[in-house]
DNA sequence: GTAAGAATACGTACTAACACCTACGACGAT
DNA sequence: ATCGTCGTAGGTGTTAGTACGTATTCTTAC
């Protein structure tokens, strides 16, 4: 769009699945005024690979094995204040894009969204304004009365995880060598945060969350 | 690979996210003897996809919406069985592999193939042999007690659909016009063939298998 | 230094889920 | 015709989870 600028805007990716990291590259390829300097697949090789290539422009996958999007942006956030993260995210619901500005993301899109969006969005942030995809914000507004938007503890993180990955109340009050009736306190706590009333969805959650892997 | 075949390889693309085909296309676009004829982004649209394009292989996601890869698969092969059908998965799960190749696939690599393996699978079950990644093969001969290769049915299928979503017995039984108990038969039957014993599984097996959404 | 929240834990009573079992009509394949 | 599978349904008893309540300890923030 703009081939006068003296440098292009540099891109750092980072996804667990080569192949949308390959795609990236050959549809962003086409602009002269960016420039992949970097990539990783996992959360916890991205300071690392960030501290390398000094990306102007990351754009982060939230789902990953080890440590995901989330944590990863918070953690650049430190280190590099002024870089821009872009999550890149299959999950359309409004408590992750929350959680995503809140760990201090610039913008949010899809992994539904085409090329010339994807390039949209990232010239966006560069320039240090926020993007979301036009289905993010459409759902943003569509859910007024926020249900529920209490965050959870770091305990209740690590029971819920144990929750979603099959464990009883008893057998998590074992390996944490608690009482049963305080990982039911636990339990009671989280599905009054979440405003869930069943596993099932507490499960979907946390899946979501990238609390635990879903497969 | 072989520039003198008469008619390059002729590619179909199954996948509910543009960047992934778009991905795929520039990726697969290097290689001479295959080119793309055609792509799709859900498992209803396939059969009419197919219809027109007349693949050679089809690349299929197994997650997408409405209907999922292995179903769509079942219904090209009724059509088109000289059609050959390439999974391409991000689930790494032996009961998956052994699902797709009852449903027809003549193959199966994962999302974190590079496009060089992918070229190479394709070519492979164009020809008309089987193509597994490495990482397939070995963690099919990692099983060697095979836990569960009992398919559900239809039945079973969209009682799952219903549990999953955070449904209790009752409230299935009250939907389907069934008794409790039959839903509860439902219940034990499913867990029993997929050799589960808690509900966090079934639920992030349902979600595998795209009988519900994730969000 | 006190107030607030988090993590811990117990009591009691109700409900949902589970583990056994049996049984029967429909339907397709041999 | 008979056999197997599927969907249906019931009996009975056990276990796990839930919905209320209360209470103690510890840290953190003001």
């Amino acid at each position: 769009m703009n081939t006068l600028s003296p440098s292009p805007i540099k891109i750092m990716l980072v996804d667990d699945h080569p192949m949308v990291r390959d795609g990236l590259s050959a549809c962003l390829s086409f602009y002269d005024d960016i420039t992949i300097v970097g990539a990783c697949n996992d959360g916890t090789e991205v300071l690392q690979t960030a501290k390398k290539c000094l990306p102007d422009v990351i754009l982060m996958d939230i789902s990953m094995p080890n440590q995901n999007g989330l944590e990863a942006t918070e953690i650049i956030k430190e280190t590099f204040p002024d870089t821009k993260i872009l999550i890149f995210s299959m999950h359309e619901s409004s408590e992750f894009v929350k959680n995503a500005v809140q760990a201090g993301a610039s913008g949010y899109i899809l992994k539904d969204t085409d090329s010339e969006e994807v390039y949209q969005a990232i010239k966006t942030v560069a320039q240090g304004k926020s993007y979301f995809g036009s289905n993010i914000a459409q759902m943003l507004l569509a859910s007024p009365t926020n249900p529920s938007n209490e965050r959870l503890t770091a305990r209740e993180q690590m029971i819920l995880s144990h929750i979603a990955t099959g464990q009883s109340s008893k057998a998590i009050a074992h390996t944490l060598d608690i009482s049963v009736r305080t990982v039911e306190a636990h339990r009671r706590n989280i599905k009054s945060k979440l405003n869930i009333d069943n596993l099932a969805e507490l499960v979907r959650y946390a899946i979501e969350q990238g609390l635990i892997n879903s497969a």
